[in-house]
DNA sequence: GAAGTAAGTTCAATGAACGAACCTTCAATG
DNA sequence: CATTGAAGGTTCGTTCATTGAACTTACTTC
């Protein structure tokens, strides 16, 4: 998105964002780095993405900041992706537009987001209604909603079917 | 986007909304439509978008309900595309988009968003802080900030260095 | 020594975006 | 009455991005 022909002379913050993460796949990697996906094979497995373009957009998101490569094994050499605080802060994007897809179609629930503290679901923009404060990510906790598959395919599908906090990392248990 | 290869078996109302709103361009005619622009013509002029993918956009977002299809004049018959409740309700999606790109960044500000009651400005999910309210779409106030560039091209763009209220319908006056 | 695993790259085929040119229906102008 | 112009498109050839399958590399385990 960013090569060639962008949203250029567009003088605004959101077509800048856009620049970054609104090319095809881009949020959707982000959404599973805050499901605690780290892992190539991870991202693949549970996104059903070419391998090329999951490679481009990992590099491209470690390139905006928004991603962090780091070893995790020297032998043989193996990195993992892990989110950043500048990811971090895309939450209230994704939870808008989920929100606005259930809320606009009629849609069941397939997760909840509820404040870990004290088990409320999150309002529209991250909040805690019963608290009343913007809940930190890492104090979100997601639970299966009564649309979900119960028995989906890949191995991180199937590690989001218990309540986790996000940005938990998945150990991948392969089958 | 919603062709073919579409974000299938992804269960996941994020993943639901991107199918809607994540192709390329769609999000920035929101956001235009939100600014109160209508014509086809102004569209154009404002966001420099090949016109095959503009009217492709347009139909995809009327089929939506995200845009509504209005005759205004019937010789020559003309349409215009009004946002509708649905789409008013992407609003929180481009704030968050937009404040993200910013802070993250360290912009300067190009538009303020305000609550026209009181003049302060939108927290990061389109509230008042001062009010505590989230503030409806049609008081938000838009207003030029020291980033923006004082002699745009297209008329929107002139028409856009006035404050004016989102939702509020562009006349367009040629040169 | 064969098979497996994690994280990629390469490649041909398809699809989407781009920009320029063209089209249609009318109104206003000369 | 012929021409110009405006609004809202469509068509088309070129370029660019995405897709899925096959291949690669560097190890580890059986």
């Amino acid at each position: 998105m960013s090569l060639g022909k962008d949203y250029a002379g567009q003088e605004c913050s959101m077509a800048g964002a856009l620049e970054v993460v609104g090319e095809r796949w881009t949020l959707l990697v982000v959404r599973d780095a805050l499901y605690g996906v780290r892992r190539y094979n991870d991202f693949l497995a549970h996104l059903g993405i070419p391998r090329a373009v999951l490679a481009s957009r990992l590099q491209a998101l470690t390139a905006e900041g928004i991603l962090e490569k780091r070893r995790y094994q020297e032998s043989p050499p193996r990195d993992e992706y892990v989110i950043t605080e500048r990811g971090i802060a895309l939450w209230p994007v994704l939870r808008s537009l989920g929100r606005w897809k259930r809320e606009q179609y009629g849609e069941t629930q397939l997760r909840y987001f509820r404040h870990a503290d004290c088990g409320t679901e999150l309002g529209s923009y991250g909040e805690c209604p019963a608290c009343g404060l913007v809940v930190p990510v890492a104090d979100v906790l997601m639970d299966p909603g009564p649309g979900l598959d119960p028995d989906p395919a890949d191995s991180v599908g199937r590690a989001l079917l218990k309540p986790r906090r996000l940005l938990q990392p998945i150990e991948s248990d392969p089958v």
